[in-house]
DNA sequence: TCGTGATGATAAAAGGTTTTATCAGATTCC
DNA sequence: GGAATCTGATAAAACCTTTTATCATCACGA
């Protein structure tokens, strides 16, 4: 660790310290060139006793690779973005790479200042993510000379981009149930024109079949509310489970059934799709969710980047990550 | 903007282009020697046509600054970083500062992984930033040879750190409940080993005065809940007001309060601590709080680091930045 | 006409590392 | 024993900027 005052080693102190020229120096420390054994040890010794680190800025310059990468967001609130985060460092640190994060706040002219300011610094690769998944990216992001992967947005075609698989998400939800012997599943979620909302209804009614019934509304409590309203004011039969497009729906939809008397989950069951644990681990029972796996899919994108920085060529397209289901005790069965 | 398989353009294009030594570019690009007038916006109308634009690692190396500084924290969920360091990066995208993120995860390993990576890179500065507040930082921070700002985080002595104004945060609570004619107010919060949560407390006292009560729990909605049942099935009289010590347990205190029909705002008001918005913006009715401005604060420490990396001299000591009261309306008042 | 100063431009060094080409010395082969 | 080969090490170039020191050129005053 350096230390206040003390200039930083160099790879000169090295080669001056092992009694050895700075090329000998720096072919033993990277296993380059022809070195003899002994000089080889003498020099990484040498080099680890003055607690010599190389200049990644040097380093850098010559090689044209900085080792860091940037992440650019529109995500404000940190809730997709920061577990995304943490799976990209994560994976990356171990290889000397560093992230830069950049929050473009969704304005285009910060969106390109962050940009210009990252292929100054050289970075290697470009990781975009979106918290709405119809947001374009930046279109000069397409014309990049180095890798661009998009995760849980999605890119020009040919490109690479990872997501979590709402399909097979919202089929964990109808299948637990299903298990559970519910047969009369409603599905409540977001706006329509949200692609993933599209993705998940799909998958429900596949999965469910018959008597499939989706109601689209926002991503509010409010509208958790408001459709159970509706649907217990109306005549016909009522559902025995509900399938809920976020937790915050869910949220609603639990509260709302308390306040008209029907019982969580004895005579209606309730998944929601999000783990967002100030929520799901708070309601009234604690709720059983789909969790879209963020850590692993940052993970992902960061693996891909190395590989695209390593000039290794990755499979283009939309990889789509599993989802986990978490069982709490909306559903009863097992846990509850 | 840099296209595929365009070598990008140096200094020495421009200098080319511009019919003139690297040298005078550079002066001319910078303003800094002596240059004609002329020649000075040939070479910069010139560098502008063929998009040159300066290598940042190249710069750095020379300067011995890489202009860029590295935020350390230990918050994997994003709740309180994310904001803070939209704030920095905000502040210093401007001046050309770039930011690298390092989630730690609270595994010192971790910490020192990325510690050293950032002190490779150069970084100028380093912001440290921890969610509880008396997680201690790396006792390596404090003998670093560049600055080190800590937000949200008590550094060693002697350091330059910034916090919300928690007493006055929880003053401008109370202080609104008191306008709007309560006076039976009482602070239910979180675990009284929070260092937060003792400077709330303490300033609610003073603000209130006479039949101050705390009762200490957890940051849970349950704790809300169960705070809400003991208070009012013991005899005595009831309180009119109640401030929470973070949004989670106000929701708690509401839904309870709602179960056992007494009427938020009419019989008691309630104030909530964080604005965390998927919680305040969804009680019924949507919960008036107390702000922490994190935002606010992230730009002040990414200032402070600014300064610092400048050689200017910051006073040291902690900052503490003054919350904003949110008003919706669970206290009735202007906006009930 | 010759120094003096000012002006504007340039060559060269510096920053820390990696890499290519070169070099000296030892070893092998005919 | 001399040429060829191999080994281990090194000098120097390269990456791209900024900065320092140097160098022409010209105008001016003596």
């Amino acid at each position: 660790m350096v230390e206040k005052d003390i200039r930083r080693r160099t790879i000169h102190d090295v080669a001056q310290a092992a009694g050895v020229s700075i090329s000998t120096a720096s072919n033993a420390l990277n296993g380059t060139g022809r070195t003899n054994a002994e000089t080889r040890e003498r020099v990484k010794r040498v080099a680890k006793e003055i607690g010599f680190r190389p200049n990644t800025l040097a380093r850098g310059l010559l090689s044209k690779r900085s080792h860091a990468i940037g992440m650019l967001t529109n995500d404000t609130y940190g809730r997709l973005t920061l577990p995304m985060a943490a799976g990209v460092s994560e994976v990356l640190v171990d290889h000397g790479l560093s992230v830069f994060l950049c929050a473009t706040n969704n304005d285009p002219r910060l969106a390109r200042l962050h940009l210009e300011a990252l292929l100054d610094r050289q970075v290697d690769g470009i990781i975009f993510t979106a918290t709405r998944l119809d947001l374009k990216p930046p279109a000069e992001l397409a014309k990049l000379a180095i890798p661009v992967v998009y995760a849980f947005a999605e890119g020009p075609p040919e490109n690479i981009s990872f997501f979590p698989d709402d399909a097979q998400g919202a089929r964990l939800a109808v299948e637990h149930m299903k298990g559970l012997g519910r047969s009369r599943i409603l599905h409540i979620t977001g706006p329509e024109d949200y692609l993933a909302v599209r993705i998940r209804a799909k998958a429900y009614r596949e999965s469910f079949g018959k008597d499939a019934e989706v109601l689209y509304g926002d991503w509010s409590e409010e509208w958790g509310h408001e459709a159970i309203d509706t649907v217990f004011s109306r005549p016909g039969e009522k559902p025995d489970a509900i399938f809920c497009g976020n937790d915050e729906i869910a949220r609603g939809v639990i509260d709302a059934l308390r306040d008209i008397d029907i019982a969580v989950p004895k005579d209606v069951a309730v998944v929601g799709f999000d783990n967002w644990e100030v929520i799901s681990r708070q309601t009234r029972p604690p709720l059983t969710t789909v969790d879209m796996e963020l850590k692993e899919i940052g993970r992902r994108a960061g693996l891909a980047i190395l590989s695209l920085t390593k000039g290794e060529t990755v499979p283009t397209g939309i990889t789509r990550l599993s989802c986990r289901l978490v069982v709490r005790q909306s559903c009863g069965g097992q846990a509850g």
